[in-house]
DNA sequence: GCAGAACCTTGACCCAAATCAAAGAGAGCC
DNA sequence: GGCTCTCTTTGATTTGGGTCAAGGTTCTGC
């Protein structure tokens, strides 16, 4: 995935953090300078930790590809996702000094990273910018909450169905996803980081996801490239009314 | 509660929605008039909705006192909770239309609102106000998350004691606060509440409110009134490293 | 092409919490 | 005082998903 693809719409603009066509739209050449003075890139290794829980963050960052995770654990080791970021997505708090997750790098890992002080500083100068912040927070919060309810009360099943939901929809190549219902797409993640996402064991996941093979629900091809020949049926199968956005 | 004891610092700025004495500090004279001008009381019965998911939601508003909580539901009626609002705590989404989970009152409940449009006009000229809304919404963003772990890691007894420590840390009255590790408060929330919000039914939290009784870990005084003897021994049940700070 | 290491699948068994059921405890009301 | 309604407790039973264990698949490096 090139940088184009990340940002469609302002290429003058491609590495700009706040990844939506209104603000980057919006964003003036002065502004795009300051962007520009104080990004630098940062590549990871997967499985590689980019930042551990507690440590000083000192920059926000868009993931330009690869997969991040972020990641809480109780101090005997269970563990718990409690976010995904895929290309595109935004990471970082203005106004917090340290990280309050650990982020690590599931694959190979790019981020375009912004130093936090001058961005702050643009931020809280530029209202348009602390806007659009909001507004992305906002959308945070509500997959958060989304999947509270999946923790809370979904069967594993459902817990399962919900995430090949997710991920196909934000990753399913654009073509295929014309074919009716047909999607095809690969997981991003092992059993243990999906069964970390979904509060389950590793076991669990692997025997729903043979099980959503044997019914077919959907098709596998290797562990991880998966053909989901009737969407609507898997969504059936996620245990949520309607549509249930869910992304990031 | 009085609103004095909500807005400690400025007076002036008893219904000011922003609960931080920097922002009420730093809100002038006209800011303040604008929120005057644009705010009203409602107040709720137990039980009584106060917005159903989907609906146009055209305020935001302070809880000035009661409970009120926020929960999604699957269509088959298995409900989780999402939040829980005390007095002073904020709710509303400026730059959204509609709300995105229902929003009820547990106890009789009085809110301040301000009617949206004008406190979004007031947000956009005011930078201070959006940073706060900002940091805010960090906030509860890091305590969604929290909650993600308790819901998909932790057991039932966890759940438990970590709910208790919430509902002390928020509600105890602050002299008792000062006896060395006792406090004494009353459960805003029956048992099923509890269970939704834990994602256990509620026959388990009553079992597990019993174990802790009977093992002296709380003292009970009818249904709702509790004392915990001893505020450290509770935290060790609730699985967590440390502090794991946990509001609202 | 082989060895080792990750990662994944499957089976057998177990247990924490759900479910089903019944009875107790208050609170409000006549 | 007794009646009803809601909330809560406790017991008996079931079950979904965890745990433990044993192999199977890929992938990588040599």
């Amino acid at each position: 995935m090139t940088p184009e693809d990340i940002h469609p719409v302002s290429p003058s603009c491609a590495d700009c953090p706040i990844r939506h066509r209104a603000v980057c739209a919006r964003c003036d050449e002065r502004e795009l300078g300051v962007l520009e003075s104080i990004k630098y890139y940062r590549s990871f290794e997967a499985g590689q930790m980019v930042i551990w829980s507690g440590d000083k963050m000192d920059f926000v960052a868009s993931v330009v590809s690869g997969i991040a995770t972020l990641t809480q654990t109780l101090e005997d080791g269970r563990t718990q996702m409690v976010g995904l970021l895929l290309p595109s997505d935004f990471v970082g708090r203005p106004g917090r000094e340290f990280a309050p997750y650990n982020i690590s790098a599931t694959t190979d890992l790019m981020m375009c990273c912004f130093r936090k002080k001058p961005f702050e500083d643009l931020m809280f100068r530029t209202p348009h910018i602390a806007q659009r912040l909001l507004e992305m927070t906002l959308d945070e919060l509500d997959s958060a909450r989304e999947w509270m309810l999946l923790l809370g009360r979904k069967t594993a099943r459902e817990k399962l169905a919900s995430l090949l939901a997710i991920v196909a929809r934000r990753d399913a190549s654009v073509k295929l996803r014309a074919t009716r219902g047909r999607m095809i797409f690969d997981l991003p993640l092992t059993r243990e980081a999906m069964a970390d996402y979904l509060g389950l064991t590793l076991e669990t996941v692997s025997r729903q996801i043979s099980a959503f093979k044997r019914e077919g629900i959907i098709e596998l091809e290797g562990k991880r490239h998966v053909t989901v020949p009737d969407f609507d049926r898997l969504l059936n199968e996620a245990g949520d009314d309607a549509d249930g956005g869910m992304l990031s």
